[in-house]
Parts: structure tokens; C-alpha cells; sequence
DNA sequence: GTCTATATTGTGATAGAC
DNA sequence: GTCTATCACAATATAGAC
């Protein structure tokens, strides 16, 4: 999607912000058009109908991070360096975009029905992404643990504080934000090893 | 609260199942009251107010899952026994009632400023979960491994995959919903021995 | 491209009959 | 407690002037 006037660029970074934060119902265009200082009805002439509005955003919110991720799965890195590479690539994204997680799983969750089709316009491969992981389950790295569930705990391990910010946020550091984002910069370091650990047998 | 009659409990069943499934704005009143195959104004005799409703159904769901986290927490077990059965109570919650977490944060996201209120009113302190973990740090077990990340990590690992279960079981399990199931109640099994394992410096 | 005016429908909420 | 009727308002969307 190329944004070629200054006025549909303030649309869409204001439907964004605030799609990420009220979801698509809980945003109205009144909302959006206020956000970008705009006349309400230019939404319709940009994008027609609030559909396709939320459509442009939802799209680009998963082009932000599968992008970074396939070309990290389609490197051929060898797993000790994929491993930590892939990591930082994901807490990278999440912090620049901390609010996308909920949006993209709200979304996807209300309409499960969205992710083949997504899968197939995005170019994704199931097979794709594992072909590393189980070249080198056969020599041994993985042991006895399941790819998939390998592949599950990197993601909840990456993914899931952001998910739970204001949760995270209150409950383990006292509202503190500053701390929160801290402790967020650590896990690049501190995930790869520890899931290294648990691979190997105790 | 008391759901005196049959009429109330249908209202809250349906509620809780559109608001899980399309959120708060996303749920009007008259698609609930279809739902429950009852008459729209009756919503309003019982519940005064959409934003009452919503608010039933929020705390419902909390209460949903926070005592059994709260039990397991305030009670004496030691570490070892302490992380399968949470590990365990979190699952079972998940598979139960798997649209929770997404609810709840989603809620909790756009409305960050309620998590301080919602602790005092469930009666949570951060400090109590935590004693159990600083007690045995000073043992040992911990390693060099923060507690807070710890309990990042278990929290993730646990919760997670639920929030993103479309994504996972579209991505990792050819859209087999029940193959996806019986790897979450694996994870049960799986998740302690994995944390434990990691927690044991390589 | 941007505005005003307007059409149309949906929404939350209440009053009042039964 | 449950219904019908009705309110005030907000929502998306379009037509047409400039």
C-alpha cells in the first residue's frame, strides 16, 4: 500500500494509534479524523468504508513483524546463532510496537477464520520455519523436546510481556514504567541462554 | 455477586460469551439479548446500564482465575511442589475458559490506569506471591536468575499459547484444534521441568 | 481534494402499559 | 418481570457544492 498524500498518511497513523488502543469497534471515524485534525469524511474518500480502513491497518501491523521474522527462519544461520538473532528480532519489534500483540491476537481471535488466508497472502510456509529446527533435531540439539512447543515457548517468552504490559507493569514493578522497559531489554540477553538450558537434559 | 434469577443468568452467560468473543464495544446490548433469547430492555432492568454489565462480566472473569493463582501462592509448599501445581492451576483455567486472557488484557491494555484498583479490590499483594520466591532465592534455587523474570517467564510460558491459540494451532498444527489442545495439556507436564531446568546454570 | 448537508441505520436508555 | 413505544444521540456513508 504506497500513502501517497500527507492527508492519507495522517489517517492511517491515526487510525493506528487508536485501533491499537480501542480496538476496531471501540473507534469511531469521528475519532480518527479528530486524531488527524482531518474532516470526517475524508476517511470515506481515502479508504471508502471503515472496513478497508481497518483493513489497511491490520495488514500493515502483521507486515511489521512477520517480515523481520521470515527473513531470520529463511537465513541459513546455524540454530546457536539463530536462536539469539531471532530473539532480539521479535523484543526489538515488541518494544517499538508494544501495543501490536494484542491488537494483531484480539483481531485474530474474534475471527479465527483470518489466519489461512493471511498465511497464504503473507507468503508463509509452516514447513518453512521448521525445516531448521528439525535438520537439527536430528543431530541431537533438541533431545527429546517437541519443535513445536520449542517453538511455542520462544514465542510466549518474547511476545507474551508485552502482551501483559500494564499487568507485568503494576504487579512486579510497582507502576514503574521506566523499569518494565528495563527489565524488557534484559530478556534479549537472558532468553536465548535460558532456553538453551532447558533444552539440555537435567 | 448473586444471580437470583433464571432471566439474570442468561444475560450474564450470554455476555460473558459475546464480550470474551468481540469485546466490550464490539457487543451491543440487543446482540446479547438475542443471545439469550430474551428482550432487549430487560438488560436495562437488570443490569441499569451496559457499563454495569461489562463490569459483572470483567470481574467475573478475574475471579475466574485469580483466587485459584491467589490459593496456590498464600500456600506453604515448597518451591518444588509450589511450580507444577501453579504451572498446573494456571493450565487448567486456560483450557477451561481460553478466551480470559485475551479478554482480560485487551481490557486491561486500553485501560491500563484500572490494574492498581482491581489489586486492591481482589485483596492482591505483590509481596506475598513474591515471599515464597525470596525465601528459597536466599537457599539457592534461583541461581542468579531474577525473580521477576522468573515469574515473567511462567506467566508467559503458561498463559500464552492461549492468547494465541488461532495463530498457533493455524501455524504449528494444520488447523487441528484438537491436536492443539493436547499439546497445551502436555505443557502441564512439560513447563516444570523446563523451568526448573532452567534455572540450573548451564 | 475538501467541505457542508443529509440520509439511514443502530445504539443505549427510559417511561409506562400489562 | 416483561413487554411496546419512544427518546436522544452517535454511527457510517454518500451526494453535491466549491
Amino acid at each position: 500500500m504506497v500513502l501517497s498524500t500527507e492527508t492519507e498518511q495522517k489517517i492511517v497513523t491515526s487510525a493506528e494509534k487508536l485501533f491499537y488502543q480501542k480496538g476496531k469497534a471501540g473507534t469511531s471515524m469521528q475519532d480518527i479524523a479528530d486524531d488527524a485534525g482531518i474532516n470526517r469524511t475524508l476517511l470515506n474518500y481515502y479508504f471508502r468504508s471503515k472496513d478497508q480502513l481497518f483493513e489497511a491497518v491490520f495488514r500493515k501491523a502483521m507486515g511489521r513483524f512477520v517480515p523481520g521474522l521470515a527473513s531470520v527462519m529463511q537465513s541459513d544461520m546455524r540454530f546457536s546463532a539463530y536462536l539469539p538473532h531471532m530473539v532480539e528480532t521479535i523484543i526489538d519489534t515488541m518494544i517499538e510496537h508494544p501495543q501490536i500483540p494484542i491488537f494483531v491476537l484480539q483481531e485474530l481471535s474474534s475471527n479465527p477464520n483470518r489466519m489461512p488466508q493471511i498465511m497464504r497472502e503473507m507468503g508463509i510456509d509452516p514447513r518453512v520455519g521448521f525445516s531448521k529446527f528439525e535438520e537439527e533435531q536430528v543431530s541431537g540439539i533438541f533431545g527429546r523436546m517437541d519443535v513445536r512447543q520449542f517453538f511455542i515457548n520462544v514465542l510466549s517468552l518474547c511476545i507474551f510481556p508485552f502482551a501483559a504490559r500494564s499487568v507485568i507493569t503494576e504487579l512486579l514493578y510497582n507502576g514503574d514504567g521506566e523499569a518494565y522497559i528495563d527489565a524488557m531489554k534484559q530478556r534479549k540477553k537472558l532468553l536465548p541462554a535460558l532456553i538453551m538450558n532447558s533444552l539440555t537434559e537435567k
